[in-house]
DNA sequence: CGAACAAATGAACGGATATTCATATATAAG
DNA sequence: CTTATATATGAATATCCGTTCATTTGTTCG
């Protein structure tokens, strides 16, 4: 193995620490599901119960619930109580930019 | 279950098809390694071979090869041949912008 | 309080995936 | 052609993760 030592001095320099490229690798695998983008493109066009979710998508409440939480976890989603059922809506504008940015990169040559 | 329909119908017409939607979480998913993050990050820097890259990260070089693969079949990155080493390089800024957008929204309140 | 509905949770199962090991391919040099 | 170095690949293994099932929690209404 020939000599490396020169160029990898600056590019350790920038790596980001392990925790910062955990946190940042465990968002993105939050996207990395298609369950999940199913209820995160639902929740651009509207805010939604959980029940609501899981007739849109055809899969069961407590496996919407489950991943709800997920997305919630990554602060992607946020949620409030209104009687009996709860209400997802998305966190911030960071969410449509990121799948905006991603079709983005799939829609090129 | 109470009733949905008026509320879905709308966000039926939005949802983008079973397979932009795999295509997408596919692309995510391979964000969400710690592996291929340091990756990517690497190259940010410079463009590097893959021992180089195997040093970096200390990790075996045939396991680089295999992340490689894959950011390469996203597109990701690109490489070349120089003589007995390949040189892998970042394809285009959309990465960049993908992992900077990923980055704001962790260092968010 | 008890019944009914909505949502959350935990355990278990099955499928996906990252790493390792062994080996194959590619290139350069002697 | 043989050896050495760099990279790629396939199979096997171990771990991670999404879904399901069963149950629990929370809320409203009678």
């Amino acid at each position: 193995m020939h000599d490396h030592t020169r160029i990898l001095k600056k590019v350790r320099e920038e790596m980001p620490s392990d925790a910062q490229l955990a946190d940042l690798s465990d968002l993105f695998k939050v996207f990395g599901d298609t369950t999940r983008m199913k209820i995160l493109f639902a929740l651009f066009e509207s805010e939604l119960c959980v029940c609501a979710i899981a007739e849109l998508i055809a899969m069961e409440q407590s496996a919407v619930s489950h991943q709800l939480k997920k997305l919630k976890a990554a602060r992607l989603i946020g949620s409030r109580r209104e009687g009996k059922t709860v209400i997802y809506f998305l966190a911030d504008d960071h969410v449509a930019g990121l799948v905006s940015l991603g079709f983005a990169h799939l829609t090129e040559t």
